[in-house]
DNA sequence: TTGATATACTTAATCGATTTCGTCAATGAC
DNA sequence: GTCATTGACGAAATCGATTAAGTATATCAA
């Protein structure tokens, strides 16, 4: 391995004006930073990040936190794209990333334990269950923290506009001439709190009542258990004429379950989704739902984490609100 | 932060002493790593892992490569779920992930000079372009890889059984009345060329002539291209009675180009995918595929790098087979 | 009692880089 | 000619941990 030792060396400096020639320091002649930076090439000379970080107390790594508990989270399209987009935009400020998370080997740490274990400058905390107390923990301690679809005080957030989003949806349905329309929600978190109550406002304002019995519960991604949901509609005296569904997956689950009842989508029954998965769109119907811009969220995720890091004096904590779009898709009827 | 220099002054002892207690050497006396344990753990103390890396010269880090050529690899359920499987793995080992990737920030570094810089321990190549001179450069480095798919000499690489895959699929189409067999393919890479030539193989030895224009080529996990082919298949005055995909992704492609000529599957044209992603068995029709162990062989490439980290004395080259099964789906129509 | 042998620590070097402060020579001002 | 200033560089401490080698004390055999 070639270090500035070698390089110290071999132009007959010192370490420390090796160092200075490297990174640009103004008192070092400019034949000597020349030179220097020319044998830096010819060695193959590398910095070595490790060294850098426990001298400087900056690692240049951010951590990715998922939540464990879902279980395979990433492997949603949905959190897959927000992992790739924050990815991206970190790497572009020269951050790598590292992912968080509980239980490493035979060390039991918790999240913030892991994340100082690993000096992370700081954690995209994208998908987990905000009421965990470890979660509660990193999100409240010294370390740099954003969090997606949840606000911890005086923390920065990426919020997506889960109310105008329903209202959009619910306003689609309703313009296509239903009445009759079925809510399926994930757990309840603060999004599908507001996503709820957007939901029953917005039909409340159009003037639609919705029956208690119109509301399932459900998990989040998870095709069986909206199948389940999707069954108990199915089997009402008086069934819905649109389903919503928590997401756009869960709405696969949906979808074998009317296949299942002999029912065509849309004829027979109109559905709506939520996320706008680029999936959504190459299944036929396309699904109608609504896109929540995950590039746009992970991107502005890493870059305003990455400017806390890089100037905590000047940074102030918000609430940065991505807005979507509605996918109109071909799974809602025009009805009447 | 807490030290093991406060440990040391608190239990006044030198820090030698204490980091020998907390690792467990020999030569101290149990009542002091009694003592030292019991005051570590009072104050919280947690071992920095750059110092460690740099003064062991292992950072219990390992690299995984997704190529960044082919955009967003990550966000693709197959891709997805062996990153899981590979993080989860690793963890259970101690050991966290970083992502390889040209560029980082304004460095212009490749893929062996970003491993190297990080100082990761390995690195798992899980989706890359290997002709790529930048991959060779890893594969073939002093740092320990494991490729997924394709095998540099004396690596490790985990592959997937293609030829028996691609054979049980043909034989399946075979079995239930098919003889016009069409075969999309992706880009030609050792993977395609050894389902491809299976694929030929079995036809011949199942007595099946294949038509030049039956075989169309067409980018792998690409909708849009996948659709493409189909179209030209679908023009074709004597059409094939079933198509093969490049994997399940590229299915869907296919399946929105035969909903717009009007056709339904399996009744109007039978379908095969590849790989068995979850979503392949949400989607009705089920999709009738080849299951590729994705978590298997991410926990494999995993488990067998760091077994090389750890052992590598004893540690030889090995090129690991995941076998794959049949999830006959409803796709493919019984024929005569 | 003496020398050998454990036992339990400590000392100090080391990993590779950064950074503060100090030094030395050259230059310029008066 | 003298003193202050500037430019270019080096010495050494430091980040937090590990570890080989050395040391002091206690133990034991002969």
């Amino acid at each position: 391995m070639v270090t500035i030792t070698d390089i110290a060396k071999i132009c007959g400096v010192s370490r420390a004006t090796v160092s200075k020639a490297l990174n640009g320091a103004p008192d070092v002649a400019p034949k000597t930073v020349k030179l220097i930076r020319e044998k830096a090439k010819e060695l193959g000379y590398l910095p070595n990040a490790t060294a850098r970080a426990l001298k400087m107390g900056r690692s240049y790594n951010i951590g990715v936190l998922f939540s464990d508990k879902t279980g395979g989270g990433i492997s949603h399209e949905y959190f897959s794209q927000i992992l790739e987009s924050v990815k991206a935009e970190a790497e572009r400020l020269g951050y790598d990333i590292t992912f968080i998370s509980k239980d490493l080997g035979a060390m039991q740490m918790d999240y913030y334990e892991h994340a100082k274990y690993r000096s992370c400058d700081g954690v995209v905390i994208a998908s987990a269950d905000f009421a965990d107390p470890a979660i509660i923990r990193l999100a409240t301690s010294e370390i740099p923290t954003v969090t997606l679809d949840y606000s911890f005080d005086s923390r920065t957030s990426i919020i997506s506009d889960n109310v105008r989003g329903m209202e959009t949806l619910v306003r689609f349905a309703y313009e296509n001439g239903h009445r009759k329309l079925a809510f399926i929600h994930g757990e309840m978190t603060s999004v599908t709190q507001k996503r709820m109550a957007s939901f029953k406002k917005t039909c409340a304002a159009l003037g639609i009542s919705v029956p208690r019995e119109y509301v399932r519960s459900a998990v989040y991604h998870d095709p069986r258990s909206s199948g389940l949901a999707t069954r108990a509609l199915l089997e009402l005296p008086e069934k819905p004429t649109c389903i919503f569904y928590p997401d756009d997956l869960s709405f696969l689950g949906g979808m074998s379950e009317l296949e299942r009842h002999g029912m065509s989508i849309p004829i027979d029954m109109s559905v709506i989704g939520y996320d706008g998965i680029p999936l959504s769109q190459v299944l036929r119907p396309r699904l109608s739902t609504y896109r929540q811009a995950a590039e746009r969220r992970g991107q502005e995720a890493a870059r305003s984490l990455i400017e806390q890091i890089e100037h905590p004096d000047t940074w102030l904590p918000q609430q940065i609100t991505v807005e979507g779009e509605l996918l109109p898709g071909d799974t809602v009827r025009k009805l009447g």
